[in-house]
DNA sequence: TAGATTGTTAATCGATTAACAATC
DNA sequence: TAGATTGTTAATCGATTAACAATC
């Protein structure tokens, strides 16, 4: 579903105000019959004869996803791949403000990345209080990711953004979690790899 | 399927043996039913009254699945997010060998990182031809995306790992490309944040 | 033999597709 | 009116689950 919006929010830039299922369809590799009937989950944004307005359909979307609620979030690690999210991942895009990174090293604290404070992890737990940070993003050391997650629970996180490889279990509390685990996903492409150089099925 | 690969890594990670497809079950969050109904397409690896021997299993699907193959991977970009994965990722993990790394900033051009070296972009091409590159991972601009594809596959990559936002588009080749869209997994995140608040369904 | 757990079939469920009437 | 394209129903398909006999 998030991937309507990532198209959409494609098509506006360029300047398109309006689509059909049909050339949706072509873009995104769905059926269109498929493409008609997500969106009239949603509610109907169409017009026949006409077909969607993009802008109207995008913010539609965006509305039940609930994403676009100015959601507040904090990265803990400012390592490389944190300093990466901070520096170029747009937030904003998601409906999240950036407030500040957290990180054990005084070497890293005090300093500003691309413009968002970095300060001592210390620190965390009374900042995600005081401004009621919705989401964590996790990119620290595995080792310390179960641990951390369990302090921002604590803290009152309510979702966690996961880049390690740890699996983050919070039995009991109704924190979301969401993992993007890079080695599923780099497997995932090495089957397809294999499957394209086998003939289809069994060919040993 | 790559989560069976990565939950039964953990597990024998921690010393274990065999696995029962209800004790999977509870681990993954999966039916049990599904887990056998899995593993069985795969070739029969279970046995009656005993279990799975974990070991013999994780190859198995690992076989089927292409992994560990030693596909050969150069990561194209070696800014923070670049970085983050030649220091942290565990490429061996997949099967694969990192190569090495390209960019077109000289002032890391020469460098080595982790133990990988960082080669001039100008020299990517031969580089691929020459060692018969598996896989590119993009972690450049995204505005340099599409372009830095086109020369990859014109040297013969066989797939592509996209960390950008720009959309790979490799009509008529038969290049696979994975694509690590971490919007789409932040919205999928604010989106269950979403469905925790309201009650379930409607709720204005 | 008794207990455990798989392999496999049949039943259920949901998601995808095809088709077409409704309507702009 | 004619053309385009949606909304929506019915048909198809595949994936998930439940159940149980086979067997270690």
């Amino acid at each position: 579903m998030p991937r309507y919006v990532r198209q959409l929010d494609m098509l506006l830039q360029q300047g398109m105000e309006k689509v059909s299922s049909r050339e949706l369809s072509r873009q995104m590799g769905l059926t269109a019959s498929q493409i008609r009937q997500d969106f009239n989950c949603f509610g109907g944004f169409g017009q026949q004869g006409y077909g969607y307005n993009i802008r109207v359909l995008r913010d539609g979307i965006a509305e039940v996803l609930s994403i676009d609620r100015d959601r507040t979030v904090i990265v803990v690690g400012a390592g490389n791949l944190g300093r990466a999210l901070i520096a170029n991942f747009n937030f904003g895009k998601c409906g999240c403000r950036l407030l500040a990174a957290f990180d054990t090293s005084a070497e890293l604290t005090g300093r500003e990345v691309s413009g968002t404070p970095v300060l001592p992890s210390e620190d965390m737990e009374e900042f995600v209080r005081y401004n009621n940070v919705d989401i964590a993003v996790l990119t620290l050391p595995k080792a310390d990711a179960p641990y951390t997650a369990e302090r921002l629970v604590r803290a009152g996180i309510r979702g966690i953004w996961n880049f390690t490889s740890a699996d983050i279990a919070v039995y009991g509390s109704d924190v979301e979690i969401e993992t993007v685990s890079f080695s599923d996903s780099l497997r995932t492409l090495c089957y397809y790899l294999g499957v394209g150089e086998d003939g289809e099925e069994k060919n040993a």
